[in-house]
DNA sequence: ATCATATTGACCGAATCGGTTTATGAGAGT
DNA sequence: ACTCTCATAAACCGATTCGGTCAATATGAT
């Protein structure tokens, strides 16, 4: 793996993106070593010089990953902020964090997440273990709800900001950065609606 | 083709479903009919059988699809209805119906119209020209936005209900009929939670 | 008993799989 | 100029899987 690390990033970060990316669209199995080296530009053999096996560059991938997203998050959480619509707004920050870095890294950790090939189960799932329930867990806690109106289920709005925010890591194709960045601020010009009118008014 | 209608409409369905399944996940090249075969409980002979060709299936049931939805469309959408929150719910009792009779069925219409093979790819775009675009065209359209107060940014509501709305035709992963509908009740509570706050106070 | 049909396991050549080996070429040290 | 090293890719390996066929059996109606 130190042939790997001995590429210029630029070229690191190229075929890292292309393994991301059809791990994360084909699973495990679906994905061939060439499929991979076709999309990095790069010959197979190259893939098996870095790599040595198919199944060590997958975990290679999650390693590098979770290292990414954890990294993000010790850099941008911070879980002093109460507000409700702040902390929602931190998290999408910190993920687009990460896909601007990786584009294909939260596709790939979800399909990980799923992955029901034998092969890899058992050790995806002795990996997950570690770093995996907090992701989510964090996010809600800690949080000042007093703020809502009366009237307003808290839970159902977390709801509905959860099923946006998977909009984010879900997509049915790859958009371009400058995509990203529209709809990131249509998402967060959506937060203050939803703040302006779901706050008592002495808290706007 | 008809050796496939002459099989009991559940067996038939069962068979439908493996194979939307199958296509929806994995796409047209990286979908083996061995595959197929297996989910569905039968031998790849008899898909050979029922459908000539991996390619004649292929489109058997984009045609399938498309279909399906149509009807649904024509059995329940009424455009007489202007109610923004209406509107929306009703075309999400249109998609749930559409998912509960062949769950797939959303998420492989997604995966053919991103589907890039080359031996699919022109004939998909033939048959998508006909009944593509209306899909999201018409269902904004003749709404009666003048019930929401004046500071609410009409286009940003509809935007973030289209999220919402697409996660429900993206599942990660298939759910079960049981988790569909409460899924379903916690959007339409989130519904009314909008047209609670975002309308004005003398249309609630 | 007969015929038609539904169904499958075994099979086909071709393609692709994960992985290896060999050949080439550019660069560093002498 | 002459190595020696090593990144790189093309050609190759046996094994598997591909889309698709076929012969043989199971089933059921007459």
């Amino acid at each position: 793996m130190e042939k790997f690390h001995n590429l210029p990033l630029e070229k690191q970060s190229l075929v890292i993106n292309a393994e991301l990316e059809a791990f994360g669209t084909n699973g495990y199995k679906k994905t061939s070593v060439s499929d991979i080296a076709n999309t990095a530009g790069i010959s197979k053999a190259m893939i098996f010089h870095y790599f040595k096996t198919k199944k060590d560059l997958y975990f290679y991938l999650l390693n590098f990953c979770v290292n990414l997203v954890m990294e993000e998050i010790n850099d941008k959480f911070d879980c002093s902020v109460t507000d409700f619509f702040d902390r929602i707004k931190m998290a999408t920050v910190l993920k687009i964090a990460v896909i601007k870095k990786h584009p294909a890294c939260l596709t790939y950790l979800n399909s990980v997440y799923y992955e029901a090939n034998e092969e890899v189960k058992d050790e995806i799932a002795s990996m997950m273990s570690q770093g995996d329930a907090f992701r989510n867990k964090y996010v809600f806690e800690g949080l000042d709800y007093s703020k809502f109106k009366d009237s307003v289920d808290v839970t159902l709005v977390m709801k509905m900001l959860m099923w946006i925010s998977e909009g984010f890591t879900n997509p049915s194709k790859s958009l371009q950065t400058k995509d990203l960045d529209t709809i990131c601020d249509d998402f967060y010009e959506s937060l203050n609606l939803l703040r302006n009118n779901l706050y008592k008014e002495q808290y706007l």
